[in-house]
DNA sequence: CACTGGATAGAGCGTTCGTTCTAGTGCTGT
DNA sequence: ACAGCACTAGAACGAACGCTCTATCCAGTG
């Protein structure tokens, strides 16, 4: 993943331009030829990195989309010790991020979870996958500031949920109050667990 | 609405079918063909009914997807006294309904709100106005419970949008535990306001 | 009994979908 | 120089999409 040092690769382009997409429009509103387009590549290049067609594509991109958002998180909790003030200021950055996307870019896999919800797919389990990883990232913040092994495990799938139930209605509503609410309230949650 | 007195028209057919439809597989992964064969009815009665087309369908199925789930709401935070008790017994009405389902009739509106957030359609406001309503009637039951209006507005946002993710994580991961520990922890947020 | 208008029925329109296929391009190692 | 390979390029296929169209059915009315 090299940031800076060179040009993203046509792969590279594929697999970030397809998260976009479905992040935005969903697996289903997002087409093959929509990726290929936006990503500058053509339908063959797409085709020769991804044999497997748009699924794998799609399975690519969620597990991308995973990581990006695990850094966010990761990132974010790390720049606050008390961990309702960490949660909450992560709140604010998403709430931050979300308006200057037009309140487009919300959580990377919602849209696809959703959609693929029945199957027995390689998608459905990276979603899966994804949810549990970032309550990890939470999870382990929590033990590191004295929550007891349940109590951990627990509030951080709470924290997870609250923080996707509201983005999504941040999204909806054009608003950054649900996720500033969500963070606060989270914070007050919290702080009942000290001493 | 009559529940039991008459057969359902074509119409309410044409409804309720797309509306579970759309709440399992999105508004662009569910077909007008797909609405019309599950609801007993042909191409030419969708139209008949809804000349708007696919969108005009997909609007009265948000809304009725919208009042279904808000007599939900209400019936159960009516049953207990107590908001605590009220929401947390409400998570767990919502988590068996989950099961029940095979994990599939999650929130009716969230698959269609995350397809429609770019645009300035009748759908995302119908998505916007649902979710409204359900916060209203959060709202309403804490200000009934002593709460002031400024924290029964902010916790009731809170309540919804937790529900809202729990339900999504619930889903992805095919457990009650993630709406089941929602609810317990937003009963220890909410008792946190008494008194 | 003829007629009217709401409701039902489905063939077929143009378009777009995911996918496959063949052909061509540019770089690498020898 | 040339073979070999990774990659690019886009035409073409069958299927499915939303929608339009005409035809038919049937209860209610003059």
């Amino acid at each position: 993943m090299s940031l800076y040092s060179a040009p993203p690769s046509t792969r590279e382009r594929i697999v970030v331009c397809a998260a976009r997409l479905i992040q935005r429009q969903g697996y289903v509103g997002t087409g093959i030829k929509q990726i290929a387009q936006e990503a500058q590549a053509t339908l063959g290049s797409v085709y020769h990195f991804f044999p497997g067609g748009k699924e794998t594509v799609a399975v690519a991109a969620i597990k991308h989309g995973e990581k990006e958002f695990a850094w966010l998180l990761k990132d974010a909790l790390r720049r606050e010790d008390d961990p309702a003030a960490a949660v909450e200021s992560c709140a604010a950055e998403l709430a931050v991020g979300l308006r200057e996307s037009g309140w487009l870019d919300g959580c990377p896999i919602t849209a696809a979870a959703l959609e693929t919800l029945g199957t027995d797919s390689e998608m459905q389990r990276a979603c899966a996958d994804a949810l549990q990883r970032w309550e990890g990232v939470v999870e382990e913040k929590l033990l590191a500031s004295g929550f007891t092994a349940e109590d951990a495990a627990e509030v951080a799938t709470t924290v997870i949920s609250t923080l996707e139930g509201a983005e999504v209605t941040a999204q909806v509503r054009r608003s950054e109050e649900p996720l500033r609410a969500a963070g606060r309230q989270l914070a007050r949650l919290l702080r009942t667990y000290e001493a």
